[in-house]
DNA sequence: TGTTTAGTTAGGCACATGGCTAAGCTTGAT
DNA sequence: ATCAAGCTTAGCCATGTGCCTAACTAAACA
């Protein structure tokens, strides 16, 4: 749980910079090189190696350069851990729902007796 | 579009570090005082504090306050914006949106240079 | 009325984040 | 052999984050 914990770290904290979160959806259209990936940000080119570097090491992109080009994209199943925390709330918050059901099914119960 | 910006900042800065989280989860099971939520937190109460201003700032929880007891619980919806958001990335990797959708995000694009 | 409980405010410290410039280093083109 | 393109490294600065302690206020109780 620890090692999930510090994943989800590290993708929710890269998710919440609307930067980074620009770059997800360019690269959702397809894969682009670095400075293709800049280009319509208005950033030093180091400031923004820092967000694709944030992106990469939480998972959320690969990159590979070949020649002087790198080159960047999705990671494959990307949100996959985002995606499972929020069905574990959503089961969580189920689950209380049916306490909440059973407790007014034994109220009633009790009522009717 | 900005508004939403600043408002997924706020979500899922907030759902970037373990101690918000587990007091989302703890939330998902039913409502509960500041000082319930704190127990399980080896922490100083001003700093767990800390921790609820920005859930409550992100609007994931809401807190009311009755003699000196705060309560606090899991805002309806309170995942929506992140859902949305996961899904709209979805739907560009899967190349769902039209050629009108693509058409207007890059004028949004070339409006906010 | 005095004490305990439950938060709150104020202030301070260490480190992380997000931005910059300037300089360096491969690779590809001329 | 030289120059340009495409990063990359190094180092600096301002601000934000996460934690702390100490002192305070406002209920609830005895």
């Amino acid at each position: 749980m620890a090692k999930l914990d510090a994943r989800l770290d590290l993708h929710f904290a890269a998710l919440g910079d609307p930067t980074r979160r620009a770059i997800l959806s360019r690269l959702a259209r397809g894969p682009a090189s670095v400075s293709e990936l800049a280009a319509p940000h208005d950033m030093a080119l180091p400031s923004f190696m820092g967000h694709l570097k944030k992106l990469e090491d939480a998972g959320l992109i690969t990159t590979v350069k070949e020649g002087r080009v790198r080159h960047c994209q999705l990671a494959p199943d990307a949100f996959a851990p985002v995606q499972d925390w929020l069905g574990e709330q959503r089961a969580l918050w189920n689950g209380r729902l049916d306490r909440f059901d059973d407790y007014v099914a034994n109220l009633m119960k009790d009522r009717n007796r």
